[in-house]
DNA sequence: CCAAAAGTGTTCGGAATACACCCATGG
DNA sequence: CCATGGGTGTATTCCGAACACTTTTGG
């Protein structure tokens, strides 16, 4: 307890730091890295793009794709970086998860991460280089990884299907022109569940956010569907704040 | 571009790399706080615990708290830590919201921070010390902070105003018993609108989530109300996992 | 008896669900 | 003509929104 004093003077209580650079030097410091959970769609299953962990400690383990941040690189940025090194891919969707902390979360001490959500088209894109085995998982095939990778993959996935059900994201997994069908399998896939055929385009006509670009399917072997583009600029006016309690 | 053969020869393209500590201390090392936004409720208002910053360049200007992390501390108990520290409460609601890395964040150089939410009952709460002229404030009176630190308490508003209307969080702002009013008050505070009453209690009614503890509201000047408690057990048994397309 | 808030029900419209039939295409 | 999936409609149920009167307490 300090004197009642102190607390009674609150203006003069402690002199102010002018010095702050001195300030931040005198506290540990802790190496950062960024982890991009990279998902992507075949039009059948949930993928994520793994690599084999470099270390030998994991020798033959998948790892996701993350590097330590540079000095004075924003984190986005850093994860941005990550993707396009990797992919060879801008413009991608991308989100921060979460921050991994636990103090033994790596072998070469303690190691800061924080996670990335990212989408992409995985017909438009080419993987640039093989390195490290770079490619594509099933992501419910995933049993190990290294480090604390399968925590953060599924920490990512959960977030995936939450905002999924709330945010336009999914379309960043599909080609520019889809079928309501690749549609349907994308939200299926992601979320694990069967849903109504008609409720689902039901749903999606009600919203009227898909644009009929009067195009079909090509080379199915049953009766073709129509294609359709997401009216981003549509929803991006009518951005409506929901209230309603629900838990 | 890489030869063609490293890419071909993925299994021996590269040797691993045995020696992790090296590796780990070859990278640019940060250091990082946590800032608590720590929100009360008084009845009528959403709050929040505000300290005057340390610092010169931020002379009266206020600030949330936080802290530098320790060696090898996990950034919740860091969290946890600050929090127990300020007010010395324990068994508090805690959680994770968002990491904050804009490079030029902190005068004093590169710091990144990792912001948390925290509700506590304003009420059962004494503060333990006025260090720095702790106390609380209104939320919507805020206008500049200290750092980036109004940003950091915008996104944590959004955040609680986003997961109380779907998770049970808000009980953790109110006494263990508690009126429809004073709940219904507190949903009004953190989002910012006026609700219908009747709807209100028929939804939490309906729910069947709430324990009528049988006693009554004392020394109000009108009839006074039942008086509840939340039946955590019950909602952790029941939780449900809700599926349903809505943007 | 007056003020103030508690407590309660009904009606209405829109959304989610469940469910069945015809249509277009390729083989 | 058959297999496959595309495309559509309807009945029912449930939930949220709007809305008004009676009751209880303190002053």
């Amino acid at each position: 307890m300090k004197p009642k004093s102190v607390q009674t003077e609150p203006a003069a209580q402690r002199p102010l730091i002018t010095d702050v650079k001195a300030l931040v030097n005198s506290y540990p410091r802790v190496p950062i890295t960024v982890d991009c959970v990279i998902f992507g769609f075949d039009g059948e299953e949930l993928k994520v793009l793994l690599i084999r962990s470099d270390l030998e400690m994991y020798k033959g383990k998948w790892s996701l794709l993350g590097d330590f941040a540079e000095d004075n690189e924003e984190l986005d940025d850093a994860a941005y970086r990550v993707l396009k090194t990797r992919t060879g891919m801008t413009n991608v969707y991308l989100d921060q998860v979460r921050t991994f902390s636990k103090p033994n979360r790596h072998p070469g001490g303690r190691v800061l991460t924080v996670a990335y959500c990212s989408l992409l088209n995985i017909q438009h894109h080419e993987l640039k280089t093989l390195d490290n085995e770079l490619h594509w998982h099933s992501v419910n095939s995933i049993k190990e990884m290294a480090f604390d990778h399968k925590e953060i993959l599924d920490t990512c996935h959960q977030w995936l299907q939450k905002r999924i059900q709330e945010h336009p994201l999914g379309f960043n997994l599909l080609p520019e022109k889809f079928s309501l069908r690749e549609l349907q399998n994308l939200y299926e896939a992601i979320l694990g569940v069967q849903l109504d055929r008609r409720n689902f385009r039901k749903k999606f006509a009600a919203m009227g956010l898909l644009i009929d670009i009067g195009e079909m399917e090509q080379d199915v072997p049953h009766r073709p569907g129509k294609l359709y583009k997401f009216n981003f600029q549509k929803y991006e006016k009518n951005k409506r704040k929901w209230i309603g309690i629900d838990f």
